[in-house]
DNA sequence: TGACTTTAGTCACACAAAGTGACTAATTCG
DNA sequence: CGAATTAGTCACTTTGTGTGACTAAAGTCA
């Protein structure tokens, strides 16, 4: 992967993967095989014929043995930034992936968002975009499900909003749009976490609803 | 632009402007060099060390003479559909243009988006991701005014919004909705359009806010 | 066992935001 | 002049959100 391409290759394809460690996000990079102590996001160089999203996929499973529960292009990154390939262009690719199923492989490592080494310029870039990215598709996408195990507590869910919005929520609205919404589905199963009452285990199971009826909405304070 | 470079470039630049017209969308098309009845989006491949973004602006300023309001990467495109040139990625940039100002060059034409002519395939998904980013930033940036010129009604506004909306709006809630969110300030200047009430012109000149403190919101119904 | 703590889950009220129709204002047309 | 047309505002209703207090079911510890 890391081997210089006997003709260089234009693009590489670059993958953000993103799971939620402690209280924070945290994103798995690579030790770099040449210089050791340096570290920079998965990417490879697409086989031809190989689509973008196949190519991001591929560079996930090599890295963490599975695919990520979602996965979503991020955009292309060039601008002469620097980038561990002579690759003019990078198309970077946003991966989630539940911490409980996540297991790097050797070489790989999870860092928190807060905590990350030193970067090439070009993925230094490519990380504020998908942290970006995951901001603005929050209440488009089911982000915070997708970094879930396939069963959670309401309480999990709520905690993982907490994180991904940086802020906390109270309990009741955040059920109450959470019921309003017909997205998760209740199981038969409660856990019994230490202390305190046991909680009931949804699963996320959408169901067709009508959109709201909003009009519009001016969001944006500048350019 | 058109002729094929040597050596095979591996990604091109493709422009997706945008204008509206009548009461639809339209998308700015080129008609091709060696097929004279076909149709593409204006496209370039980049000088080395030209930034994508560059690229992107000069591709729009050859066809209409003068740059957009807005620009915004909409992503890369690759995955085997055909392109016009031979490369295997392309970078698409949404251009908006207020229609006044938009006088295309030869060989250059708008066309209403609901009567596009047929388009290579990478370049038909290019336009379809180009309305999706279009519907998605519609409440997160300011595309509505972009398309405007610098002075503009109110009725104006509300009109251009129920384009990219796709439904009517109520003129008080989007009044007082357009007020709360402090992005508009009138001028001193009134326009006469026929019969009626002469209307107050109004420029964009958002002004800091508080950011509206909600909470969760639920926005989407499927994957 | 029984009081206390902890977490889950719900309720009800206050308040803010959005939908809506009816109103006034200023102009052109006949 | 009055009718028609477009701009702009108001007040009322309906819907949504913020919030604290409540009940429920478990563990802990004397």
């Amino acid at each position: 992967m890391r081997e210089r391409p006997s003709k260089t290759a234009l693009y590489t394809v670059d993958a953000v993967l993103v799971t939620a460690m402690g209280n924070e996000l945290a994103i798995l990079l690579v030790r770099n095989s040449s210089e050791r102590e340096r570290w920079s996001l998965p990417w490879r160089t697409p086989q031809t014929g190989e689509t973008l999203e196949a190519a991001a996929a591929s560079t996930a499973e090599e890295a963490l043995g599975e695919s990520p529960t979602w996965m979503e292009q991020i955009g292309a990154f060039g601008d002469g930034k620097r980038h561990p390939s002579e690759a003019e262009v990078s198309v970077a690719y946003l991966g989630l992936v539940p911490h409980e199923t996540a297991a790097p492989r050797a070489s790989y490592t999870w860092f928190q968002i807060g905590d990350l080494p030193s970067l090439p310029p070009r993925q230094r870039a490519m990380v504020e975009g998908a942290t970006k990215t995951l901001q603005s598709s929050l209440d488009q996408a089911p982000i915070a499900f997708r970094l879930l195990p396939a069963t959670f507590t309401l309480s999990e869910l709520q905690q993982m909003y907490e994180l991904l919005m940086g802020k906390r929520l109270h309990k009741a609205s955040f059920r109450r749009a959470l019921q309003a919404a017909w997205l998760v589905e209740p199981m038969d199963e409660w856990r019994s976490e230490g202390r305190g009452r046991p909680a009931q285990l949804f699963r996320y199971l959408p169901k067709k609803k009508r959109r709201p009826h909003r009009g519009v909405r001016f969001d944006f304070l500048y350019p």
